[in-house]
This record gives structure tokens, sequence and C-alpha cells, in this order.
DNA sequence: TAATATAATTAACAATGTTAATTTTACCAA
DNA sequence: TTGGTAAAATTAACATTGTTAATTATATTA
């Protein structure tokens, strides 16, 4: 029976697919099951036969929005050199990638998930996320004697925190209330954590 | 007509208490029109005669919870020795009523408002909130020569968005996972800015 | 006391998530 | 090719939201 778990695997993707496409544009105000469904092609129930509920749907698409922002960052910050500055630019490039689609901050950080506590493993892909995008040039740093273990653990975490921060008041506080000042801001602050 | 205006501001009393009472215990997730009438001893409708909508309500609380929370800090940290020292100490009872009723801080830092332009006070309110909190502080610290003003306001910054970030990851994304953790790391973070 | 204005309530609507009942589709043996 | 059965998809239905309209109850005033 190996056409059907094919078969199973792509409807949930067209589910998935649709959410995706809404949640880039609409954001998360625009995600129901009849608006999902309408988008992928099938009524509102059919939702049920693939997914437990509207959330298990939405927080199936957190890792396809890491592995493109993982994506995006590479291509972006390839030709930094190696070290601080390349994990500046990362944190630049992450900050960018979460301006442009707030739907996904939305879904990240400000999307309440403990009901269930098997989204575990979901909750840590997202709090490590940015760790594990600078976990290379973290470890090029320690190696090369640019910092201690525990500095950079502090850094880590000051980085994890404050980026969540400015996005925070950026997208759903309007402050500061150009992205030219937000860029202005959170280069400061980001450089105030490195140096 | 004053007696008009006392009575209508007393029912209007009669919903902000009871949706102050809900945010503080079971939290935004549990405000809606019903709930909020039948504790005020209204039916639904009888709401609308006395708020624009329930977003409307919600953020006439705003102001209650800073004054609350103003009393709060400075009867905790009445004898911090003044400086830098008191500003650690207002900010972490600062982070510590908000972990006390995280309803609080979804309804200031959460809970999106830009439809209407006109709660831009509100936002105003909330976005300088913790300013306001250590603003005696800072200014003491100005005149003292024991930080410029460029510094101050980059360390302003740098610890409003740190402790919306702290109480986002620990509020919303369970990490750390134990209060002492929360509490250490959160030392931690805001010495490293005030240093 | 009767007429009118005001306030409060119930009814109703549209949109939400979810489950049950029903219809349609796919598959497979005769 | 045709029936019968299993699976999948759809419609119906329910409870819960916010909000407005229609209706009833209460106060005020002449």
């Amino acid at each position: 029976m190996k056409n059907k778990e094919i078969q199973e695997e792509r409807m949930r993707g067209y589910f998935i697919d649709a959410t995706k496409e809404l949640l880039k544009g609409e954001g998360l105000k625009s995600i129901s099951v009849r608006n999902i469904a309408d988008r992928a092609g099938y009524s509102y129930a059919t939702l049920y036969n693939y997914f437990k509920d509207i959330k298990d749907l939405v927080f199936e698409c957190v890792k396809d929005f890491q592995d493109e922002c993982t994506d995006y960052i590479q291509s972006e910050t390839a030709q930094s050199s190696r070290g601080i500055a390349k994990i500046e630019a990362i944190t630049e490039t992450y900050l960018k990638y979460f301006v442009q689609y707030p739907g996904i901050f939305e879904l990240f950080f400000l999307e309440c998930l403990f009901d269930l506590s098997e989204k575990q493993t979901t909750v840590e892909m997202i709090n490590s996320f940015l760790d594990r995008l600078c976990s290379n040039e973290w470890n090029y740093c320690i190696q090369e004697n640019l910092i201690t273990i525990e500095e950079s653990e502090t850094k880590k975490s000051a980085l994890q925190i404050t980026t969540a921060g400015l996005l925070l008041f950026y997208l759903n506080r309007r402050h500061p209330d150009s992205y030219m000042e937000f860029l202005t801001l959170a280069r400061k602050q980001v450089r105030r954590i490195l140096m």
C-alpha cells in the first residue's frame, strides 16, 4: 500500500501549500479552515481527514519556512567574511526575512501553541533557529580564540532575545515607525551585543 | 446633566473591572463579550452602549494596569540605591509583574491593535512604559555624569527590547522552562546592558 | 398619570472550528 | 460490464465568536 501513502502525503501537501501562501500573503488573520480548504480546492471538512486540527496544519509549515529562510540567508551572506561579521550579516538578513513576511513572525513567535505538549519539537526548532543559523560561525570564533564559550552563550542568548524583541515592537507595535529607523536601531543593538 | 455622566462612567467601570479581572485571571483567551458582560451583571449587548467594540474596552484597561504596575514597582524598589542599581531593580520587578499576569503581557505586547489609528496614544503609552518607569533614574545618572545622554538612549532601547523578548520567550514559548532559569537569564542580560 | 425618551435585553446574522451524517468516488470480484 | 464495498469528500449541523436590529423594560417629564 505505498500508493496510499504517496496520495495521502500529496493531499497534505496541497493543504500545507495553501496555508503557506495565506501566511506569506495575508498573514495569520486570514487563516481559517474554510479559507485554506478553498485555496487547496477541497471542502473544509476534508482537511480533517489529513490534520488533527488547524493548529496542527499551521505548525506543519514551520519547517518549510525555516528551510526557505535558511536558503535566503545563505545566499545573502555568502561572501561575508567569517566570524562576528558573518553573524552580524546573518542576523540582519534573518530580521529582513521576518519583516518581509510578518505572518511568519506571528506563526513562529506570537501564535500560542502549548495546548498540546507534542508540539515540543516544533517549539524547540523555533527557539533554536537563530542559534542554528549562526552555529558554524560561533564555532569558528571559539576555535580561533576570538571568544570564550561562555561569552558566546551569553551573546547567542542576547541575539535571540533581542531579535524577537525588535520584531515584536516593529511588526506588532509599529515602533519605530519606518523601516529605515528599524534597520538602524537593529544594527546598533546587534553590534552592541557582538562587539 | 452631570448625573448622566456619572452613571455612564459607573457603567463603563463595571465592564472595565470585569475585563480586568478576566485578564488577570484567565488571560486574553477568556475575553469575550458575553463573558465580560456576565461578570459585569449585564447582557452582552449592553456593552455596546458604552464601548465601540470589545477591543476598545480591552484597551481601556491598559492605563489601570500601568498604574498598578507602577505602584507595585515603587513599593518593591523603594530602598534601592539610586542610579543603575535602581534601574536594574525596576526592570526586574517589571518583569516579575508580567510573569505574574501573563494576560497583561498579552494585552500590552501581543494583542494586535493597529486597526484603528486612534489607538495611537495607547500604543505610545505601552512603548514608553519602561522608559517612564526608569526616567528619574536615567536623569539622575546623566546629571551625575555616570553616563552620556546618547549611551542612556541606547541602553533604554536595549532594555525595552530585551525585556519584551525575554517575556515573549518565557511566557509564549516556555523558554527557559523554569522561573528560576528565567530570572537568572534576565538578570544576566539586564546587567550586560547596564554595565 | 400618560407620553416619551433612554437603557437593557433578546433575536438574529455572519464567521469561526469541529464533528456527524450523507453522498460521491474508487476499487475489485463475479 | 456490473454490483457491492471501502474510502474519501461533501454537506449539514452545532457551539462559540463579535456585532447589529428589533423589542421590551425602565425613567423622565409634561
